[in-house]
DNA sequence: CGACTTGTTGATGTACATCAAGGTACGTGG
DNA sequence: CCACGTACCTTGATGTACATCAACAAGTCG
């Protein structure tokens, strides 16, 4: 029972001031964009860490842009197997899918205490009639999440145990980077050996000695849930290769 | 060197006439969308089984949507290993990722002759301006592509061979059937035992394995390619549960 | 010319031996 | 108490090897 630790205590952030905006990775709004999104916001909403902010087989009458925090995205099967479909942070937008396909297919549940910007989703039809630069931007990130989801599949469809986690936690260690999360190629990771392996597709024993595998060979460190890069390129050789983004990245 | 099998031969199907908008799973088009539509088609594209419609690495200058005829998307890794994201059917649109993040980071094979409708990406903005609605769809299939990797990433991660194996099996005939492809509970599938071990994630052999422990179980038929669902509620209980659309389709 | 035989190839089916990953149990340390 | 570390055994999945089977091409014979 933490309380959340958003980042101005208690006074909501106006969107000309959103401190997402200071990220270089991400691009520039027109006057008209901001004033949409300002009027577009509803809210935000504070997170504590464990929360579970969208449940599968659920509606959710919002949409949300984290501001700050972590998250995980997954599912679950009847019987209690689960899968981490992805890790969210800071300017990623939540709950797309809910919008366009009726109820959530999966659930997102904060792993530290969260800041969230909310929007109506019944409102959503606006931006897209008066608002095509967002719309697209809507659309670009729908596809990229998609382009993620790719690759992730052909990790673990395809990779073996310690390239799918080191390429894992490159890519991870690389987000975390863009959005200011590291300092000294280290981060502290949010989430237990437990959720690696379930986002890997691989039980805890087995993530734990993989992970002891590739500590070993120098290129990283994971002490306590801080990772720590030491060797870029041996450990984006492990991972066979490293996804990179190519364009500013949009969010609304 | 076969001759595509085009639906009417060598005639382009104007978009009134175009034979997805028979589908009862699609939704209808404003006549203003027609319109639109009608312009922004470019040409039609007939490929032949075997064509690589669209490469990973490199830029594509077209938007598809496809009329006829199967496709796998698919990545393959440095060392060859290969991992078939999913598979394209008529009323699929192909290219969004390319669009949106430069090149494309898949590719796209077609697996039996294929007839495309064919857009130009540059005009894409158009579209976006001056059709919300469309702009819309393009999110929504953006989304519901999304939401169909999920749920290929829990199987892929989480289910074991034979419910996984079973999964898509159900999965592909249930779209086969959306767009007509079926009868007396019957799919010809165009891909091979390989194909769909490369879907799976697992090697030939233990696909095949796989495969004739589901047909022992008498809730479907494997013979030449040809699947036939003998028992449906089998089938969906081994494979744990079913996808389900919850809305017409759009398509463009 | 047409029917039959032979050779080739790609997709399957199955039998091992092997290995990567899973599961349980029981440590430690904060 | 919960996350992590490791040992030990089990098992699901892989890889290799080889047999089967249907489709198809080429060549042969009546």
């Amino acid at each position: 029972m933490t309380t959340a630790a958003s980042p101005s205590p208690q006074r909501q952030v106006p969107c000309e001031k959103c401190p997402l905006r200071a990220q270089t990775a991400l691009r520039d709004f027109s006057q008209d964009e901001l004033d949409f999104v300002r009027g577009f916001k509803s809210g935000e909403l504070t997170a504590e860490a464990g929360t579970t902010l969208l449940v599968e087989g659920t509606n959710s009458a919002h949409l949300y842009t984290v501001l700050s925090g972590w998250a995980i995205r997954h599912k679950t099967l009847p019987d209690g197997r689960r899968q981490i479909l992805n890790f969210v942070l800071p300017a990623d937008f939540l709950g797309l899918q809910g919008t366009v396909l009726g109820e959530m297919q999966h659930s997102v549940e904060a792993l530290t205490d969260m800041v969230l910007c909310v929007f109506p989703r019944e409102r959503l039809w606006e931006l897209y009639r008066s608002q095509p630069s967002l719309a697209f931007d809507l659309t670009w990130i729908a596809a990229r999440e998609e382009q993620l989801l790719d690759e992730y599949l052909l990790g673990v469809g395809r990779r073996r145990a310690l390239e799918r986690l080191a390429f894992v936690l490159l890519h991870l260690f690389l987000r975390a980077e863009q959005v200011g999360l590291t300092a000294d190629n280290k981060v502290q990771f949010p989430f237990t050996q437990q959720h690696l392996a379930d986002a890997l597709g691989m039980s805890l024993v087995h993530t734990n000695k993989t992970l002891r595998r590739l500590t070993a060979s120098k290129a990283v460190r994971w002490k306590n849930r801080t990772f720590e890069v030491l060797d870029r390129d041996a450990l984006t050789s492990l991972a066979g290769y490293q996804m990179t983004d190519r364009q500013p990245r949009p969010f609304i």
